[in-house]
DNA sequence: AGCACA
């Protein structure tokens, strides 16, 4: 039950497994710590999305993309002006589905460190790519384990290689009912998927989108940690918006959830913004949100 | 991946 354990020598005095905190409870944990890790990008991002997400957010300094050589995926650490600026852009964007074709969330988390600031005033932003070779039609440079930067204009809104463009809305810091965050599961597509050549897999009709389950206003919550419990879920649920109640249990041994909200409004706007959120009890990924099968019953 | 309560 004690937090205190030994620790490394020179590691700051916390619990190593309590690293992130709901939003309400300020974790005394990786104090100071400006910059964000973010995990869980496709290999093709782009620096200036990472940028169009993460600058719109109160507090944004300067963000990093490394494309990393082995693994499909890039990493990027993103800086804050103030550590608490940094927790809230965390709260709110992990779990976000940078890629609705392939429905993978981000994984953000504090940064081991705050990262060095390039030099010179505004914002800019910098490009690490180890990569041997790039994606097709993207081939403006071909260097590797080479480092470039781009200097960032304020303002004047598009300013980059018209091309993408995957902007996150999430408002300025309004709570967001009718923005199209991510694609639910229905029908009218948006975006067109890439389908790769060649033999396509089974496709009968319905893409497969984050989930199956038709909107629902109560929502179905998994990847609990074991040491869950309804209370501190509950703190979290409680500052959505038409949040109504909250029931937990157990099966196997993993928790689950259910919250039931006011309407399908709600519980979509809450399921867009706590979608994997790391609570201090969580083991592993963040909390997995569906709309439910069926709708809590009305007590 | 894991969906109950009546």
């Amino acid at each position: 039950m004690s937090l205190s354990h030994r620790l490394p020598p020179g590691a700051p005095v916390v619990d190593p497994y309590y690293v992130y905190a709901p939003p309400p409870r300020p974790d005394p944990h990786r104090h100071g710590v400006l910059t964000l890790f973010v995990a869980g990008l496709p290999d093709d991002v782009k620096p200036r999305e990472i940028h169009n997400l993460f600058s719109h957010r109160p507090g944004f300094d300067h963000c990093l993309l490394e494309y990393t050589g082995r693994g499909n995926q890039a990493v990027a650490f993103v800086t804050f002006f103030t550590h608490e600026s940094a927790l809230s852009a965390m709260n709110s964007l992990n779990g976000t589905i940078f890629d609705p074709g392939t429905g993978d969330r981000l994984h953000i988390e504090l940064a081991k460190s705050t990262s060095r600031r390039p030099r010179g005033g505004g914002e800019v932003y910098r490009v690490i790519d180890k990569r041997a070779n790039k994606p097709e039609g993207n081939a403006d440079h071909e260097n590797d384990g080479d480092e470039e930067q781009w200097g960032e204009d304020e303002d004047g809104g598009n300013n980059d290689s018209g091309d993408g463009g995957s902007d996150e809305p999430s408002g300025t810091e309004n709570e967001n009912s009718s923005d199209r965050n991510e694609l639910p599961a229905d029908q009218s597509d948006q975006l067109p998927h890439k389908q790769q050549n060649g033999q396509s897999p089974s496709n009968d009709g319905r893409d497969k989108s984050s989930s199956d389950i038709p909107p629902c206003s109560t929502l179905f919550i998994a990847n609990l940690g074991h040491a869950c419990t309804e209370d501190e879920l509950k703190e979290v649920l409680s500052r959505e918006p038409g949040f109504h109640v909250l029931k937990m249990r157990r099966r196997s041994g993993m928790p689950v959830a259910f919250a039931d909200f006011m309407d399908i409004e709600s519980s979509t706007a809450a399921m867009n913004n706590l979608q994997g959120t790391i609570l201090a009890s969580s083991d592993n990924d963040g909390l997995h949100i569906e709309y439910a099968r069926s709708k809590m019953r009305k007590s």
